[in-house]
DNA sequence: GTCCTTTGCCTAACAATGTTAGATTTTATA
DNA sequence: TATAAAATCTAACATTGTTAGGCAAAGGAC
């Protein structure tokens, strides 16, 4: 008799129709739109179901967030087999962030925003790769390879938003520099391996 | 009798108190706590009037935005004289940045939060010195030094949020790298401006 | 089969928010 | 002083997150 199973297994999906519908409902029409009540009416119960999953609005926002950096380690790993000169392997791990952001721009509007910290046991995970990476493009051990990763992530995300927030239909950055949004990324991180 | 005129000069009053009044809000509780009401009872006013000032909350933000930006470049402005080697005045110029983010946290979050596209007016002021200082350094033109300059922003507004982000009392980013932000801070821009 | 407990879900309300219409008070003008 | 205009307020609206309390279905005990 597999019904407790079951059961769970309705709670399950009904706890990741909810994080689906708040992505959906961010997709179409942004964060800010995102509101327990259309959760609510997108998986067609009442609002109150939705504290049954959830402690809060802030705790389903930053489950959300987990999903988002969950998805992103995944295309990591799906994507860095490539190759195995470390250079190109970093620029790859790059490029995978910035397909990310396309991919899930809502997403990764939420995981970098300013206004919530980063959750610190995501930033740490998959840390173990990147000194790895770095460790073979350049020697260095300890801090000094921490600082040249840390470089590395503000340089990434810094690049990703500031494209998102200047890229506009009506005036896309394409046009002021000769570059595709891609190209111009590409750009910027070439030039900081180069440096290292 | 200028009675006019003060009269003019008592609603500037009013509209600069309306934006002092939200700043501080967001300085000791953040911005979600600023609230037309909360405004409001600081000016000691009731809530229409902060509408007849602004359309609504998003004008008021976004004028507060533009006022960030204009602070940003007198505090620029003030700081840049003191050298004429071009790569001096552009770590100058990033550690200008950086102060004001600093000094006016709450400021620097809403003016490069990702939720908010920047007002493309602020961004494209200031520009000439850039360029002058980039062609300096490099002798590149046209969007080559653009592209150069873009680069420089992404870095900058990607470390300084980043620092914000993962700097936290319990676990300073200082114990990690050994190196206060502001030093981690200067060495990106510098490895930036070393390979230029 | 009947009773009782548990579970799942809903209705209805609360307070806080942005915002607006309309009344009222204050000020200026004639 | 009377009237017009301006400044300001009161009171309401809809929308939000959130919670208390109730109802009804499901499951087990006898």
């Amino acid at each position: 008799m597999g019904h407790i199973e079951r059961k769970k297994r309705d709670q399950e999906n009904i706890r990741a129709s909810i994080i689906n519908a708040a992505i959906d409902l961010a997709k179409s029409e942004g964060w800010s739109a995102v509101t327990i009540r259309k959760i609510a009416e997108a998986i067609e119960y009442t609002p109150p179901i939705v504290y049954e999953y959830f402690k809060n609005k802030d705790d389903l926002i930053h489950e959300i967030i987990i999903y988002g950096f969950q998805k992103l380690r995944q295309m990591g790993s799906e994507n860095l087999l490539k190759t195995s000169d470390p250079r190109e392997k970093l620029l790859a791990l790059s490029l995978v962030h910035w397909d990310f952001s396309y991919e899930h721009r809502e997403l990764y509007q939420l995981m970098f925003s300013l206004e919530r910290p980063l959750p610190s046991s995501e930033a740490e995970k998959g840390a173990q790769l990147l000194k790895d990476i770095f460790n073979r493009i350049t020697g260095q051990t300890g801090k000094e390879l921490d600082i040249l990763i840390f470089n590395w992530v503000c340089l990434l995300n810094g690049t990703i938003s500031m494209i998102m927030q200047f890229e506009k239909p009506e005036y896309p950055l394409e046009e002021k520099f000769a570059l595709t949004p891609r190209e111009l990324f590409n750009r910027f991180m070439e030039r900081f391996i180069n440096s290292l």
